[in-house]
RNA sequence: GGGUAGGUACCCGAGUGGCCAAAGGGGCCAGACUGUAAAUCUGGUGGCUCAGCCUUCACAGGUUCGAAUCCUGUCCUACCCA
């Protein structure tokens, strides 16, 4: 039997970046018990698989999850098949459209891969909110209904909001709390986590749990984290970072973040020490230091140390130093319509083909080749060009209308960071 | 079921016969400045093989030399009444 580290410092573990905590004389209660007896807390979070990508402000509760199963204690995760059919409405201002069960059942096994980057999904007892929910009878839907009030549930700002703006709300909408609730009283949880914006639904957990003659959940809720454009992170707004980017793209992104965010994104997305933390966010520190260094450790974290390392070395070059960076991508130039190669007899490129032997072309519409290559309109491209935004091997191309010629091996660049080097096969 | 106000580009929103690919703002893109940050300034933001052409103002018809704008029908949304 593992022993629990003791009281005090897994109480420092837990309250970093919680933002409620309902009850933290409850909590240390239950962990003294869970020590002296060494039998593990049952710390739940409740995931609806709504959508298959999950971001940075996702993992902000997922790493919570983590730091509890580090201490030893039993992670359990609901997937809300049943759940997710109905639609949280939490921080929301419209109904949630449905799912059908197909979507649902893909979506978890998605969520699974993503959270295991995360968490030991082999340690965490993974259940199905269905397992319970398909098996009631319609009797017990309303012997759960009863369990609740209008009043109580039209106490949510949201539903307020809604009715004042006369949105619709659904009658189903006011059963999802409930659902949660019952969720915690299947499995028995001690410690249920969530987003400050769950409140109300963590909440109905307790709730249920004391009419069931359960001890009440300790509750606790993690800050949402903004994203890059100081909303908060949401695929929707696209301003996110997801668990399965490319390393590239995690890095960029990070760079791109907004400064202030950067001691929360630290606090929630490592378990960095305060002290250090305050060190490298002191006044005299260039904030972009501590954003590679975040930008690394997720990088380390969702892909490895060696593509951390890689895409710093590939920063520094592109855009401290402004050279190009190493890996663009290579289009291939032809006149024959192969498979892997783009073919410029296509009459909106006006490509003098003949010249194709000598291992240049020369293009008068280049901005539709442009347009080709980064998935802008060429109308767009025309734009870029004008604006001195595309250049061809480091010369910058500003009138559309010119002639361009081409040799192999050159490199194209449209806008800040799209690169591509064009060879020609003659 | 009845009444009223509406549906304009990514979003909000002006436009009520020609000067409209459609004001203004937000967002977004690009340039300058930077740290792929913020702020600021500048330009852009339906499509195209681009001095021109084509397709858009809920949808379908109609009137007119000419329609986002007028008429008819359809669909949708919000508010008020039942």
């Amino acid at each position: 039997m593992p022993a629990f580290p003791e009281i005090e410092h897994q109480l420092d573990v837990i309250r970093r970046g919680v933002v409620d905590l309902i009850k933290i004389d409850e909590l240390r209660v239950r962990l003294e018990k869970s020590r002296a007896s060494g039998t593990p807390l049952r710390v739940k979070l409740g995931i609806d698989p709504t959508s298959p990508d999950v971001h940075l402000g996702h993992t902000v509760i997922i790493r919570k999850l983590k730091d509890f199963q580090d201490l030893g204690h039993q992670v359990v995760l609901i997937l809300g098949d049943a759940t997710a059919g109905v639609g949280d409405p939490s921080g929301r201002d419209a109904t949630r459209p449905m799912l059908t069960r197909e979507q649902i059942d893909q979506n978890a096994q998605g969520y699974l891969s993503q959270i295991g980057k995360i968490i030991n999904i082999e340690k965490t007892e993974v259940r199905r909110n269905g397992e319970w929910f398909h098996a009631m009878q319609f009797t017990d839907v309303v012997r759960l209904l009863a369990r609740g009030t209008v009043a109580r549930m039209l106490e949510r700002d949201n539903f307020t909001d809604r009715m004042k703006d006369g949105k619709a709300i659904h009658l189903h909408e006011l059963l999802y709390p409930l659902m949660q609730g019952w969720d915690s009283v299947m499995v028995r949880a001690d410690v249920e986590l969530g987003g400050t914006d769950q409140l109300f639904n963590l909440m109905q957990g307790r709730q249920l749990q004391e009419d069931e003659n359960q001890r009440p959940q300790i509750v606790m809720t993690m800050p949402i984290l903004l994203g890059l454009d100081g909303r908060k992170m949401s695929k929707s707004y696209g301003n996110h970072i997801g668990v399965q980017f490319a390393a590239k793209e995690i890095f960029g992104r990070t760079m791109a973040m907004p400064d202030g965010e950067l001691r929360a994104w630290f606090t929630l997305l490592t378990r960095i020490p305060n002290a250090q933390i305050d060190a490298m966010l002191a006044e005299s520190k260039n904030p972009r230091d501590a954003k590679i260094a975040l930008a690394k450790l997720l990088i380390e974290e969702l892909h490895d140390k060696d593509a951390a390392a890689a895409e710093e070395a590939n920063f520094i070059k592109q855009f401290s130093k402004g050279e190009i960076p190493e890996d663009i991508p290579i289009i291939t130039l032809c006149a024959d319509g192969r498979a892997d190669a783009l073919d410029i007899t296509q009459p909106q490129f006006k490509a003098d083909i003949a010249s194709i032997k000598s291992g240049a072309v020369a293009f008068a519409n280049f901005p539709a080749l442009i347009a080709q290559l980064s998935g802008e309109s060429s109308s767009n491209a025309r734009q870029l060009m004008s604006q001195k935004a595309v250049e061809l091997n480091g010369a910058p191309l500003h009138d559309p209308k010119s002639v361009v010629t081409v040799p192999t091996n050159s490199v194209l660049r449209v806008g800040k960071r799209k690169y591509f080097k064009i060879v020609i096969a003659g």
